[in-house]
DNA sequence: ACACAATTGTAATAAAGTAACGCGACAGCG
DNA sequence: CGCTGTCGCGTTACTTTATTACAATTGTGT
């Protein structure tokens, strides 16, 4: 993950493309695992990869209910939740909320960055940050399993466009 | 904050005392601000001190309406609010939950150490990892605001005792 | 085709959080 | 003191988010 990825995830660009790709590189790891991507679990994925936001459960749900999918919580939560398992999507505690994730197959519980503005969701290289929450912690004799880190704040994009446009 | 502080906070000690103090330091700081510290919410952030654990909105409270405070969620929920805003509290995303803020004073939205164990939250030193964040996203040529940071895993006194016992 | 597990759908309910309104306490001021 | 405006508290009602439980169905391996 570069810090170009991260710039991109806030600025327009052609979307069937990265998203083609991620549900491409997607279906190839489920396959390995020996998972099924079903129809719901595809159409869920794909339309987290129709923007770089994060969406809440219900919001998938109405998505999935109009195309003749289930209409009761459960279905979007499943979907979701298989998908969260299988590192092709992202929980967002901050925001009840999920994100596709762009850079499957990267071992990673990364960080996020969260437009305020335009509500875009970016991944961020996580190592650095992870070594040092992993080097505060072990002085306190604590070891840290999982870690959630999500940041609030404003993209370049919307940064440039006088903070507060949506971009 | 040091780091003997995160291993107190996980280790059995004089709660009277700290949560005594913590008040104490609560009341003069709110009198500083000009805010009131009034029965609900002395009582809410007493509640909140006689554990390290974070509690449910809810769990909180039930122990007010029992003392006759009101049993309405917004009792809880604004005297919660008001607690975290003047930096008594903090709440924690990942767990849907508050503590109660053993460092007032100190600048911060700190990081979270959370025991999957015993439940207990610590508050661990944030600079070096805000650092590390800032420094990551500004790579990616974003303002980070506000940050989440946290960690989910085993405190020393938990993993003493063969990683699963409460402590 | 058969047995079995995984997946999907539904109803019902729980948990978490918010909006709106009225009443009463309290501070500031004439 | 008494007026007045603000703040805090309590309640009702509601929204949003998430889970439990169970029935029906689909898919897999034999």
């Amino acid at each position: 993950m570069t810090d170009d990825a991260i710039a991109a995830a806030f600025v327009p660009h052609d979307h069937q493309e990265c998203a083609h790709r991620a549900l491409d590189e997607a279906a190839a790891r489920l396959k390995d695992q020996g998972a099924r991507l079903t129809p719901v679990r595809r159409r869920t994925l794909e339309i987290l990869l129709e923007s770089h936001r994060a969406m809440g459960a219900y919001d998938v749900l109405d998505r999935l209910a109009a195309e003749g999918f289930g209409r009761q919580p459960p279905v979007a939560y499943r979907a979701l939740e298989f998908l969260v398992q299988h590192g092709l999507a992202h929980r967002l505690q901050r925001l009840n909320a999920f994100a596709a994730c762009l850079h499957p197959g990267d071992d990673h519980h990364p960080v996020f960055l969260i437009c305020r503005s335009c509500d875009r969701v970016a991944e961020a290289p996580v190592t650095p940050i992870r070594d040092a929450l992993a080097q505060v912690a072990k002085a306190g004799g604590f070891r840290v399993e999982r870690a959630t880190i999500e940041a609030l704040g404003l993209c370049a994009t919307c940064a440039a466009t006088d903070a507060g446009a949506p971009c």
